[in-house]
DNA sequence: GATTTTTCAGTGACAAAATCACATTTATTA
DNA sequence: TAATAAATGTGATTTTGTCACTGAAAAATC
């Protein structure tokens, strides 16, 4: 296996001694996920920490209803440190993932990310530290929520799309836009309408492109 | 300085040597706060570890309009551990304290904390693990505040303040549950209204009695 | 290639909640 | 006691969420 993954996920990769190395490399698996592909966690069910090698996981809560509401996304090399923490100590928090297109997922069993969390205090560190981001991520997110009208959300919505397509062509449904902002699909509708006619966007069944992004990062 | 207060509040001051207790005990400063005493944390700007001695605080975020929201309490004994985030890794949330009765407050300073952290496994396990427990708490706040009406919100709020306070009568005005339970002031007192010509409440100026705790909690 | 099925978007009606603008009542303080 | 402040009450309006559909476009199937 190649090990530039390892090493470009996570900065305490040379510190480690040659058999923790070792001991991660024989024991990652590689999977094939489709797109659509979906993970649960929580409950104490978390297979190990998970890092995305290739391909964009987005990672949501789901409500009694049914309905679901994305936390964030999961790029190229990024590690899904929420695992780490629901794994180290039973954070009791119900998080699904799906993959928004075929991703390679390598995946370090619990006991081994466990064992070295245990033995390295540079991995301790290193997971601490990201757990502070991502706490500091949903904190913000909480903010939009709460203070946030839809109008803003959905427009800031578009921005982080583009920033991640790096392009003003957005492929994206009504519905997607209305998971990201946490509301509903025909709300999105209509804000984006009203956009429309503001001439802030341009609408096509399936696509969005933007027309004015400084505008928009106004609302 | 009477070391019970550490010893109760970290379960790792066992394992620490005679040298780090002292250090700790030496520089903690204490602080009397009286009712209402305001403090922020946020833009890196974090005194240090907070420990309640006596008293009850909240801890909240505040709207650009001015508005805030209840995230959760401290009570006797309780760290206040965000801060340790805050100082650690440059956490960049803001965060507000208001002491809801007159405090003690002990402040381990930022350094001496920093210090610890570093010689220390057990520190750091420690605070990655309450860390991970804010973390759930914060999650579940999302959840309630996302996926749960407002009446169900401001029941939870009063069974809350009942759990606190170990009765039904709750000295409360409607700002306070609105504060708790993320909504405005007006809306709190008609659902309130509604509560009590449900027989589940009993209002009276800046009082609520609770009646029926049970019927509330299915709400 | 035509037809069926699925996905996506649009819309009106209504309900829930937030916001605004006050009025009223009860405590506190001067 | 009068004046002030704090807490509550209420109507009107706007925003947002929910429900129940319709029609259009794309995909899948025949």
């Amino acid at each position: 296996m190649n090990t530039d993954l390892f090493k470009n996920a996570f900065p305490f990769w040379e510190s480690l001694t040659e058999t923790q190395r070792a001991e991660i490399v024989n024991n990652t698996t590689k999977n094939l996920c489709e797109k659509k592909t979906r993970l649960h966690f929580g409950g104490g069910e978390c297979a190990g920490v998970q890092i995305i090698g290739s391909g964009r996981a987005r990672v949501f809560i789901t409500s009694p209803g049914g309905g679901d509401i994305t936390l964030f996304r999961l790029l190229d090399g990024d590690v899904s440190i929420l695992s780490a923490a629901c794994m180290l100590n039973g954070m009791d928090i119900e998080l699904d993932m799906e993959m928004e297109t075929d991703c390679e997922i390598y995946t370090i069993p619990k006991k081994v990310y466990r064992k070295l969390y245990d033995e390295s205090g540079a991995v301790k560190d290193y997971t601490m530290e990201m757990i502070s981001e991502k706490f500091s991520d949903i904190m913000w997110l909480f903010n939009q929520f709460v203070f946030s009208n839809v109008a803003s959300r959905i427009a800031g919505a578009l921005l982080e799309h583009r920033a991640i397509e790096g392009g003003d062509e957005l492929k994206l449904t009504h519905e997607d836009i209305a998971k990201d902002a946490g509301t509903a699909r025909e709300v999105v509708t209509r804000i984006l309408k009203q956009f429309q006619s503001d001439g802030l966007v341009k609408l096509t069944r399936g696509k969005i492109t933007i027309i004015d992004a400084k505008k928009l990062g106004k609302i």
